[in-house]
DNA sequence: AGGGTAACAGACTTATAGGTCTGTTTATAG
DNA sequence: CTATAAACAGACCTATAAGTCTGTTACCCT
């Protein structure tokens, strides 16, 4: 039974390395070598345990993109009260840790989605279905925010959580620069402006 | 004389056709060859007019890629009064032309950053430059319209530059998908609300 | 303790893709 | 008309990277 531990760390080892090194160099400009490498694995141990490296990546993308992005990005939000402080917070927070070069997972699953669109429809199903759910979910919190009083109830959520995906997945692109304090200090300005549009006014 | 002519169209030919398929599959997912194929021309005439893929490819940003974006996203704004009105028209034109499977530049732009990031500086500057003149040219439009009465002279002009560009490469991001006539509807529809914020307001 | 299997090592195969090199065509100049 | 160089063809070289296969180690079970 100790056996199986040891096969989950392993794989979870060359899964999160490999995540790392996807997102660094891109999916088509790493080599399996170069994740062994870091790992000091062999050909001989990856695979063992995964068939090819699509099905590696898919299984990446399923295990810990998707838990991340959700942990990250959706369930801060979900439930909540005052969906949009929540969601100008949660967006902050998560520039924040892309400022010091660590992983976002947004953004690198927006990074993969242009890599892989229009080449693989399969990977790419899984990636739009993180996308979705994510949607989905600032759907409802905004429909939340209008019942309870904090969203103008004649704003169209659908409309507006694809608005604010966009903008998060765009300033991350440009953030790949380096200034990234300035463009996330403009882009929360921003954003917080935008919010006020969509604000429950109280009637005079 | 006719020379020079003959030189000059085939390498127009092969940077055309070129940036074509680099759009669909990507850079490191292309080959020479891929190119090649498509032209009926051989690894002789390619490397007889350019050193390497990669020069090959600097040849192209500077060369069609920077053209397009100003001539598509930037010259249509370029000193026309009403900047978020004409804002909002040219991005509502050009993520139509998207919509039909052609090419989009300002999209093709960050599609490559993101794919360059963090592996090749060299390429990564060519690229970024197009960016900076897109948004001082967005800034300018902007610090224009305030003193012609049509902008907010409280706003912050690069703050909403830079939220313009990122919004912006973000719904092309999303729209890859196939639904980008209900997208593009929904984020026109959000932008020109978001305008009507930083419009100049009337004193009453 | 020892047999058996999971877990891993690493050499090998094969395909692809960037780049080279030599030969051939084409066209302009004198 | 011919010499000469530009423009191009395509076989070839070489490096890399995905995937295979055989051998070896480590661990569990009886």
């Amino acid at each position: 039974m100790d056996k199986q531990l040891k096969r989950m760390a392993t794989m979870q080892r060359i899964q999160t390395t490999g995540l790392e090194i996807f997102y660094q160099k891109g999916y088509h400009n790493t080599s399996i070598d170069d994740i062994l490498k870091e790992l000091r694995l062999s050909k001989g141990a990856f695979y063992y345990h995964f068939q090819s490296k699509e099905e590696f990546f898919i299984s990446i993308v399923q295990n810990l993109l998707f838990r991340k992005v959700y942990s990250s990005l959706i369930e801060p939000i979900e439930g909540e009260e005052d969906p949009l402080n929540k969601i100008a917070a949660c967006f902050d927070n998560a520039l924040e840790t892309a400022e010091h070069n660590f992983l976002d997972y947004g953004f690198v699953l927006s990074n993969f989605i242009t890599e892989f669109n229009g080449k693989n429809p399969d990977i790419m199903n899984y990636l739009q279905d993180i996308l979705k759910v994510w949607e989905v979910n600032l759907v409802t919190a905004l429909q939340k925010g209008k019942t309870d009083g904090y969203v103008n109830r004649h704003i169209d959520s659908e409309a507006v959580a694809t608005y604010l995906i966009s903008s998060y997945i765009g300033i991350r692109t440009l953030m790949v620069e380096g200034n990234g304090k300035m463009l996330r200090y403009k882009y929360i300005q921003q954003l917080r402006h935008y919010f006020k549009l969509i604000e429950h006014k109280e009637p005079a």
